[in-house]
DNA sequence: TAAATTTGACCTGC
DNA sequence: GCAGGTCAAATTTA
């Protein structure tokens, strides 16, 4: 664990470090343009040493990078800065009937996050929503047990991509599975990238219960704008201040 | 044809 | 008033 800490910390302290470069770079951006060459390798680098953190934290936590209530404030805050234009191609809708809407919004306790290169963690999900969400480039999915119906479970997860331009996906968990299914056996697409360890993690196991369909959303809910965050994301060349806003709101993130 | 997804409407909390 | 979360009809997919 000591060897764990000083990890994180020499991690982190690297981070800090080039971000206070970035910070110097964009400071004196008007006086000297040159400094923008090496921007790109140093938002990669703080980026990296950021996730490097949490996973260092993560490997002794369980896999699980935060348990604490999570403000849905928070997690908007954290991942995001412009939205695209994205064509729905939804045809008119006829006067709404009945009640909608009619919910007792969830409260963030028992909540739990972890950022992942994949959706997929072996248990059926189904889709129920997706919003755009503000100063967020992409919209934040929403997924509740393909069970519910049949046996009530109330397991619930959001899925927003992250921004960074790294494809992992950060992912809320929230409630845990009633249903009386057995827990999944681990997917062989579990792991890599940046995805935290989560094998271990008692909470996942009570997340969800059947493993047995895994929707296409499971394997990247946000396929139709793959094109569109790549580029933005492969251009590597956003405005210093866009990046200065990515940046601030991670390290908020982490700090949380 | 049933199940899953899409997406605008609606509601709640801040 | 706004942003986020959920509902549910329409649409798509297997």
């Amino acid at each position: 664990m000591d060897m764990k800490k000083k990890e994180l910390v020499e991690t982190l302290t690297k981070g800090r470090n080039s971000a206070k470069k970035l910070q110097d770079i964009l400071r004196h951006h008007k006086d000297n343009d040159d400094g923008l060459v090496c921007v790109d390798d140093l938002v990669t680098e703080i980026s990296q040493s950021f996730y490097g953190g949490l996973l260092v934290l993560n490997s002794s936590n369980s896999g699980e990078v935060s348990r604490v209530p999570v403000s849905t404030h928070l997690s908007s805050a954290c991942l995001g800065n412009q939205r695209p234009e994205v064509y729905t191609g939804k045809t008119p809708k006829p006067a709404v009937k009945g009640r909608r809407g009619c919910y007792k919004r969830r409260k963030t306790e028992d909540s739990r996050m972890k950022v992942s290169e994949t959706i997929e963690d072996g248990y059926a999900w189904r889709k129920y929503g997706q919003k755009e969400i503000l100063n967020s480039n992409f919209p934040r999915c929403y997924f509740r047990c393909t069970h519910k119906q049949v046996h009530g479970c109330k397991a619930l997860k959001q899925v927003q991509k992250l921004e960074d331009g790294s494809n992992m996906f950060h992912i809320i968990y929230f409630g845990h599975h009633t249903c009386p299914c057995p827990p999944p056996t681990t997917s062989p697409h579990h792991g890599g990238g940046l995805e935290l360890d989560c094998k271990n993690s008692e909470n996942d196991h009570n997340l969800s219960n059947s493993p047995s369909s895994v929707t296409k959303n499971h394997i990247d809910p946000y396929a139709k704008e793959e094109d569109l965050s790549n580029k933005v994301s492969s251009t590597g060349s956003s405005s210093p201040l866009v990046w200065k806003e990515i940046l601030l709101n991670e390290f908020e993130c982490f700090k949380n």
